[in-house]
DNA sequence: CGCAGGTTTGAAATAGATCAACGCTGGTGG
DNA sequence: CCACCAGCGTTGATCTATTTCAAACCTGCG
């Protein structure tokens, strides 16, 4: 029960549209679109009419990019947009009270902020980038509208939330229930199937843009003890991890080494298949 | 990382109906209903009318009253009902790979055990009683009606879902981030305040009829150790525990022991202040 | 070239697990 | 009404996963 002890200093995120970009996302396919890895994991849920996609794009107000290890939404602050990750990796996180990072989750494309401030009057955790990364905003009073407006694309924001919650849960379970090794397995694990939910990989190996205080801050272990259980995992020819380049050399292995049953992830068969 | 390892018997609950009770649930005041404590709580967030209010209260189709240690909601399947926590207390929970049981979360009056399955098609995890208890059961159906009818109603349930996934990030900070002596303390901190939220009560006591395992599970720790940890906290003078009641003798001492800040829990003013 | 950020290694220290036993209490059955 | 037993709380002694501290190493970069 570690993590860093450094306390990294705060830089706050411009104003959104100081810094903004298109391109800078990367390149993208003529046709594509900033939130397709949300849209498809929504489709683990739904399929969404035309007109609800085109709704859904048409929100957007902008997108921003910003750089690595930059706060993005701020504890206690109520956002006035809802950020949802286009590119790059992000992560939820609360500082403990000896300074140490908690991270509580890690934010992939097509993963959504912070629809709670849609309710809540203020972030109970904050998010900062694990690398570059952009966002897409939709602003407060356009997901108020659709949440009264448009039922088909509120229930899938809500069912993302649900989703969410239950991933939480896993992450608790994940972190009191098993010991250091199976519980890097696990989170492996799922990385790999969230990249998978959201088309992001259709084979064995995912970007892996993370470095080993990212992992132990979300594990709740120190680093070197990380490093030593993710030497273990090598050498077990479970995985393999090279130039920001991770590789599940064996998956059933890392499965059944580390329990995991996608199930709580709620994705439809096509998903799970391959 | 220990937990219970003696597998409980999953003793089914009965079909509902089977065990139905009115005033098993103790002596109800004139004009009190099952769901105060719930409507209590959803003042936190709103005022909600009185319109509101009664149709909530009609939606419930029965009550429900099972012994403890029943399940009430099993992993995997889709319950007919959502169910609310009316009187006593139970629990999510998981079972791990090892047979240990681990408790994700407590359920008290007030609190909904499953709205995830308006739109999820399975629960991913259990529901089970800690001590005797009854439940209120609205047909799913009728929640689907609240969504899609009434907005007020829907946006308190999803407020009331949103919180309940920041308690659980919480948790997780609280298993993944801190020693055992102060998890305790953070607990029973919380534990506090949703009594008082829920206006269960107004005095630094709580009825509390968990076992010592019962706090382990949750907390991820073994039994002993959670009771050399429980009397460190009594003989701090910060807690006192005598016949199933606890007393919080030194709040402000347990708060910044516990490091708890009650923001998470996105209470009101009122309930914060007493 | 030198340095910062990240990874790796080793040795010593500790929070919490494990194992085993004892004691208390309330309920049940004879 | 007593004897017994199950469930729960408590204690002590030993063991281990993980921390802590400290240093070395590697690599890309200004």
């Amino acid at each position: 029960m570690p993590m860093t002890r450094r306390i990294h200093k705060r830089d706050k995120l411009m104003a959104p549209g100081t810094e903004t970009s298109h391109g800078g996302a990367g390149i993208r396919k003529a046709g594509a679109h900033a939130i397709d890895p949300l849209l498809f994991r929504l489709g683990n849920f739904m399929e969404l009419a035309e007109a609800d996609q085109l709704q859904f794009r048409e929100s957007i107000v902008r997108e921003v990019r910003v750089g690595k290890g930059k706060d993005v939404i701020c504890e206690n602050e109520r956002p006035d947009y809802v950020h949802i990750v286009i590119d790059g990796w992000a992560c939820r996180y609360k500082y403990l009270a000896d300074g140490r990072r908690a991270i509580l989750g890690y934010l992939i494309p097509g993963d959504v902020c912070d629809v709670h401030i849609a309710l809540l009057d203020h972030m109970d955790h904050a998010v900062s980038t694990l690398t570059p990364a952009s966002f897409a905003l939709i602003s407060r009073e356009t997901v108020n509208h659709i949440f009264e407006n448009n039922i088909s694309l509120a229930y899938a924001l809500f069912w993302a939330s649900l989703v969410e919650e239950s991933v939480q849960r896993e992450w608790f379970v994940n972190n009191t229930g098993r010991p250091a090794d199976k519980r890097l397995a696990h989170l492996l694990c799922e990385l790999q199937m969230r990249h998978r939910a959201a088309g992001l990989t259709r084979t064995n190996c995912i970007d892996f843009p993370l470095v080993q205080q990212d992992l132990a801050d979300a594990m709740g272990i120190t680093v070197v003890h990380t490093n030593r259980v993710m030497q273990k995992l090598r050498s077990d020819g479970l995985i393999s991890y090279d130039n920001k380049l991770l590789t599940i050399l064996d998956w059933e292995g890392l499965k059944a080494f580390g329990d995991f049953d996608p199930r709580y992830m709620h994705l439809s068969e096509e998903t799970l298949n391959l």
